[in-house]
DNA sequence: ATTATGATTCCCT
DNA sequence: GGGAATCATAATC
């Protein structure tokens, strides 16, 4: 995986995503879940033009936007072409295991990385991630061996645009944060 | 199924 | 400067 992969449109990245290993200071595993967020919608924080908190949004592709969600978690995307992100909403754990149980205080594997503010818990991801480039330490991506099988379905959690079926999962997953509809 | 939690942004006055 | 809204989670009903 080269940083060009993310200079495209976060809608054709995000569902590429799904299938490729994500480590954080050799904590990570598989992305099983992504959402997709575009310039031109309205959900997106970027809909509304550049501000301090969406800096990084604008800023290189294949570089890490994290904010804080609901005051209490942090939420980790990745940058596409300017104004266009992909949002990481859950991984299956394969290394690290005890140091992100640590993070989260808690053991179950099935909520240990499936949510996007428990995974950032898990990776310990803060804003200190921010702007960070996806390609040095601490992050480690490795795209998969072959295309993974991927679901598709609105994303969650959003008030506008809820009819973009922009989110992407692994299918058969038992990782994901909310299930597919079949 | 419902609610407490509680930081930051953004949009208005 | 104020107040609603927010790309969730865990605890409680």
């Amino acid at each position: 995986m080269n940083p060009g992969f993310f200079e495209r449109e976060a809608t054709i990245v995000a569902p590429q995503l799904i299938g490729t290993e994500l480590y954080v200071g050799g904590a990570g595993g598989i992305i099983v879940e992504t959402e997709a967020y575009e310039p031109d919608d309205p959900a997106s924080h970027s809909f509304r033009g550049q501000s301090l908190r969406t800096r990084s949004m604008f800023g290189p592709a294949g570089h890490a936007y994290v904010y804080r969600s609901y005051g209490i978690h942090w939420c980790l995307n990745f940058v596409c072409r300017p104004g266009s992100a992909v949002l990481i909403r859950a991984v299956q754990p394969l290394a690290g295991l005890a140091e992100m149980e640590r993070r989260r205080g808690r053991n179950d594997p099935l909520l240990l990385c499936s949510g996007p503010g428990r995974l950032c818990q898990a990776l310990g991801i803060t804003i200190d991630h921010d702007g960070m480039s996806l390609f040095e330490q601490p992050f480690s991506l490795k795209a998969p061996a072959e295309p993974a099988l991927v679901m598709t379905g609105p994303r969650i959690g959003i008030s506008q645009a809820i009819d973009h079926p922009w989110r992407f999962g692994l299918q058969g997953s038992v990782y994901v944060s909310k299930r597919f509809p079949a």
